[in-house]
RNA sequence: GCUGCCAUCGUCUAGCGGUUUAGGACAUCGCCCUCUCAAGGCGGAGAUCACGGGUUCAAAUCCCGUUGGCAGCACCA
């Protein structure tokens, strides 16, 4: 059995987006469950809007997702390589091909200009013909090129397409899919500039590096019938298509800036987990007999395959992906937790936030907060009380619990009267603590409310937080006395 | 305009001719737990399976048509 090939082939024309990433995982599951391999190629032969800058988002992102590639940049002693199509071009990778082909008489120099084509095609579309270049110099005679190139124009060569039959496309997760020949025109395979254009550099190079199986967004389905046409003209034979269904943006429309973070690296910027994005990913397109939800990198392996992909477009929920990722995050370790946001603040470069703090000290925050984390950016806001010097007082929160009409009177009482004895009490655990604070409540016959939520505010600032004698004990006694007098001078 | 793809709760989906009063998940609503916020548990609402024709004893499931959505129609990939 031939080992079996895949590849994830970007252009390097602006950010990674989702729906490059979700193709990318298809093919990285793919491989992976087939004990193949998985190739990353760099489709730059687009010379205007290709930047290096480009280049390193997608290996950056690549990385951050581990979507870790067999062969790819940075492999470039591999006999495949290079793995950039410019740097295949600049071999001359490309043209035995292109000269192969216009000696069988398989394709042929146009010097037709873009005005020109264009003119050709409208005319066929107004008069709702489809729109196809005439192949007007599919025949042209040697004295008819050299006038040509007297005149200044520089050549293109096309691709001579069939003009009869239909081309047969059997897809792994559509079916058979039939395109009628007379349909497809004959399209430019080598750019005036000498550049390859995709559907040929395409063709080549994943015949060169012996790719198995091409998975790949179906908004390339009608590119198809015109790469498969290119495989029998040189000869060769086809490997296996699988077009999987597009992500859509909530409304319905292509995914873009609109419906929010369109790079994958913004969504590490905000704080979600790798495994998050690839889990939610996973579940577009894809889906298992028993409609599992939550998955690990490993049981995605072990389940993927082409034939439950869906053929059906998905739109993208950011409230789900929201949802999974707390679901990872709740899953995790407090010490994997720590980890996890130490890195994400140097990916942000926000280090400093956590400079003077005490990691012990976070660690065990962090453990209070556990369920409460959907995203990495959270755990500041949700910890940075137990650090600061002084407590920064919420208004609603002092307003409400502090100084209201109904709350003042028993919150002076209370405050007053824990700065007082919890200064003595022995036993700060957040049993004995809690045990305090019940006993408070009989004594002045009040609700526990009353004493919990003005000691909350005191210590904390808030109306929200952790298990309440969990943070007293965490903070100590020393801080929690300090802070319960600082409200009181501050406040009564 | 031409060609192609697609069509089950708001969203992601299960379903491969009878076991379906169409199952699960997110979101939403209610209750429980509870010192707050979460998390968790339980429950509710939510889909005439786009529509119309067939085929069949039987169709969300097969066939045809219609409508709608999306994609492609570059010397972009």
């Amino acid at each position: 059995m031939k080992e079996v090939r895949v590849r994830f082939a970007p252009s390097p024309t602006g950010d990674l987006h989702i729906g490059g990433v979700r193709t990318a995982l298809f093919n990285w599951l793919f491989a992976k469950n087939k004990g193949g391999k998985f190739i990353l190629r760099i489709e730059d032969t687009d010379e205007a809007r290709s930047t290096e800058a480009s280049i390193q988002v997608i290996l950056d992102a690549m990385k951050w997702l581990q979507l870790d590639w067999n062969e790819g940049p940075g492999n470039e002693l591999s006999k495949y390589a290079p793995y950039y199509q410019m740097k295949r071009k600049e071999r001359g990778i490309y043209q035995k091909y292109l000269d192969d082909l216009i000696t069988k008489g398989l394709a042929y120099l146009c010097y037709c200009t873009s005005e020109e084509v264009d003119e050709i095609r409208k005319k066929a579309q107004a008069n709702k013909l489809p729109p196809k270049y005439d192949g007007r110099c599919r025949h042209l005679t040697t004295e008819q090129r050299l006038q040509k190139e007297k005149e200044g124009r520089k050549a293109v060569i096309r691709f001579k397409m069939p003009d009869t039959g239909v081309t047969v496309l059997d897809d792994l997760i559509r079916g058979r899919v039939e395109f009628d020949n007379s349909l497809l025109d004959d399209l430019v395979i080598m750019k005036a500039s000498g550049v390859p254009t995709y559907n040929f550099a395409c063709v080549i190079d994943d015949y060169l590096m012996d790719i198995t199986h091409v998975l790949r967004g179906d908004d390339h389905i009608p590119n198809t019938p015109r790469q498969i046409q290119i495989y029998n003209a040189l000869g060769w034979k086809t490997p296996e298509f699988a077009h999987m269904a597009m992500i859509l943006g909530s409304d319905g429309a292509r995914l873009s800036k609109r419906h929010g973070h369109t790079s994958v690296l913004e969504y590490r910027k905000e704080g979600y987990l790798q495994e998050a994005l690839i889990n939610y990913l996973a579940l577009l397109g894809w889906s298992t007999e028993d409609s599992q939800q939550i998955f690990t990198i490993e049981e995605l392996v072990e389940k993927f395959s082409t034939g439950r992909c869906g053929s059906s477009p998905s739109i993208f929920d950011p409230e789900k992906l929201l949802w999974l990722n707390g679901e990872k995050i709740r899953s995790k370790s407090v010490e994997q937790i720590y980890e996890l946001f130490v890195d994400w603040l140097e990916y942000t470069d926000n280090e400093k936030i956590i400079d003077d703090w005490d990691k012990d000290l976070l660690k065990k925050a962090i453990a209070l907060e556990h369920d409460k984390i959907k995203l990495l950016k959270d755990i500041p806001y949700l910890v940075d009380f137990f650090f600061v010097r002084e407590v920064v007082y919420n208004d609603e929160a002092v307003k409400k619990v502090l100084l209201s009409e109904k709350s003042k009177d028993t919150a002076k009482i209370v405050l007053i009267e824990s700065a007082e004895r919890l200064k003595n009490q022995q036993d700060f655990s957040s049993d004995a603590l809690e045990k305090y604070a019940r006993d408070l409540t009989t004594e002045k016959g009040i609700k526990t409310g009353q004493v919990f939520h003005p000691i909350r505010v005191a210590i904390s600032g808030r109306t929200q937080g952790p298990s309440l004698f969990h943070m007293m004990e965490l903070m100590g006694k020393d801080e929690v006395v300090k802070r319960i007098n600082a409200t009181v001078s501050k406040f009564f």
